[in-house]
This record gives C-alpha cells, structure tokens and sequence, in this order.
DNA sequence: CTCTAAATGATAGACATTCTCATCCAAAAG
DNA sequence: CTTTTGGATGAGAATGTCTATCATTTAGAG
C-alpha cells in the first residue's frame, strides 16, 4: 500500500506536480477499492470520510490528473458517469467487461484477448493501438434461464 | 427507403407502437445520414428541417425507442453525448471503432472479429452475449509519424 | 520571512438528458 | 356523429455530471 502511494508520489513529482494530502487521500480510496470501478461521486464520497474539507473539484481534478499520469484508467460504460479504476502492472490495458442486462453485474475478465487483433490493425489498417476497449452484454451464468436467478 | 421506412414500421406496431410523423422524420433522417454517427441533437436540428415544429424531448424519446426496438445502435465514445446508427441487415452486431487520438477520426471496421471470442465466452463463461461494443484507441495511417498529417 | 506559483474549495455555469404536465390526436366505444 | 380513452407530443423545468471561475490557502524557493 504504502509502496504504491510512494510510487505514484514519485510519478507526480517526475511530472512536476505534488502529492498533496487531497490526492493522496484520493489515490487511497481508489487502493481500497481497487475491485470497484468508483465514479468520480463515489470517489467523493469516500474521500470525505478521510478528508471532509476536500471539495468535489477537487476530486475531479486530481482524477483526472491521475488519468493523464496513466494511474487510473477512465472508463465510460454509457450510462453517463465516467468511472476510474487504477491501473496495476498486470493491467497496462483495459481489461475486458461482460455487463449482463438482466442483473446488472459485471464481470471482469484478465486476459488481454486482443493482441492478435492489434496485430491485424497495424498491418492492415497502419493503425497503431494505444488502448482498446471491449464490454459484452448479455447474461451472465447466474441468469440463464436454466439456472435461475434472484427474482422476487 | 420507403421499404425500410415499412419494416420499421411494422416492427413499431408488433410491439403496440405507432408509426408517428415525428418518428417517420426521425427514422428518415437517420436512413438518409447513415454513414454519420448523430447525436441527439444532431439528429434534432435535421428534424427541425423537415418538422419545425418537433421537439428535443421528442427526438429523445424516438431515439431510445428506437434503440429497445433495435432499429438504432445507441453508442457511446466516451466525449459525453450518445450517438445513433440505424442497425442494417449487415449490421446487426456494433462494428468496431479505431479512433485516433490525434486527428479526432473514426474509421470502422465492418468485420466481426469477435465471433471467436463470442464463443468461448460461452463455453468458459456460460456468458450469452448479445451485443458488444470493441473502440480501439491508436493512431491512424494519416497521423503515423512517418506520415505528417496536417498540422498547422 | 516574503514571494510566487501551484493547489484548493465553493459555487456558478455548461451541457446532455430526463421529467412533468398540459395538450393533442387517432382510434375505439357508444 | 360525439364522446371517451390512452398513447404521443411540445415546452420548459429539473436533474445530474462535469468544468470553469475566482478568491483563498499552501508549499517551497530565495
């Protein structure tokens, strides 16, 4: 934990920016939530708990400070909030999403399944990949109809 | 166009829904832009032309109306409005997206690459997937280094 | 300590989207 | 034909997310 915050403190410095208490206390909720994909009122809110001055300017700055820094990775899923998660060494890239329609839940899947693809785009199309996303929606094994959900 | 006005038509009315002037507008607009990817209120100021009097909440309505019906492709690419594309026979998955980071450009890619992916999903995952969006974020051909593009 | 520039908090603003509600209209019922 | 009914509409208010503004605070340089 503590490692990490000293890892980001020196990104920030390499850039010419300081690691105040305001991000510091906003780079440590996104390492307590690391499983989460927290929105920037999220983020907000859990902050507050740590530092109850910050302001959600604040917040929004220092995420998206963080995203140039490539620290966290900004996500959209198309519901109208922009979502933050850090990135870890085992997670360059966006990983990929499958979003059941049913239930709401999402899960997550490691592997970067697109490497052959990002071959094809650089020889075909001369188009070089610097990040990707790939979300599914469908149904989850839960909600199978030979399995059935939660339903009230 | 008129035989795809119908067809929307009668998926309309299949599930208890009317074939409006206004939505008869917004259906035609987006059959005559096809290639572009409007937005709400792209599509709104179109319609204004062949309908003055229609109004935006109305073009939203439409919109997502269409979008349960699967006749429109609702997107999203991250820069905070939504945009449209009617679905076509050839079309019925999201294509995928190379956006290129410098020049703004979107190119498209009308393949499914991911049908391979699809299927282990459901086998590893039991994950049935019924929609997927794959963006991929790079440099295009114009804007490689090797390649100035137009800068000023 | 003083100075300067970055960083912050509060709030107003911008923007896309949704909600509310009075009205409209088409088709069904009488 | 008239009335009724319920979906559809238009206008504008309301919401929610995010950004801009600006006065104030802070941290570090000199």
């Amino acid at each position: 934990m503590e490692a990490r915050i000293e890892k980001v403190k020196q990104q920030l410095q390499a850039q010419g920016y300081k690691l105040t208490p305001q991000r510091e206390a906003t780079v440590r909720v996104l390492l307590e939530n690391e499983e989460d994909h927290l929105s920037a009122e999220d983020v907000f809110m859990l902050v507050k708990d740590k530092a109850p001055e910050i302001g959600l300017a604040t917040v929004y700055r220092t995420l998206e400070l963080l995203t140039e820094m490539h620290v966290v990775e900004k996500m959209n899923f198309g519901d109208g909030v922009a979502r933050y998660d850090l990135r870890t060494e085992s997670n360059k890239h966006h990983h990929h999403h499958l979003i059941c329609v049913k239930c709401g839940s999402m899960t997550e899947i490691m592997e970067d399944w697109l490497l052959p693809l990002e071959e094809r785009l650089e020889t075909e199309y001369r188009f070089t990949v610097l990040d990707h996303r790939l979300d599914f929606q469908g149904i989850c094994a839960k909600c199978q109809p030979d399995n059935p959900p939660e339903q009230p």
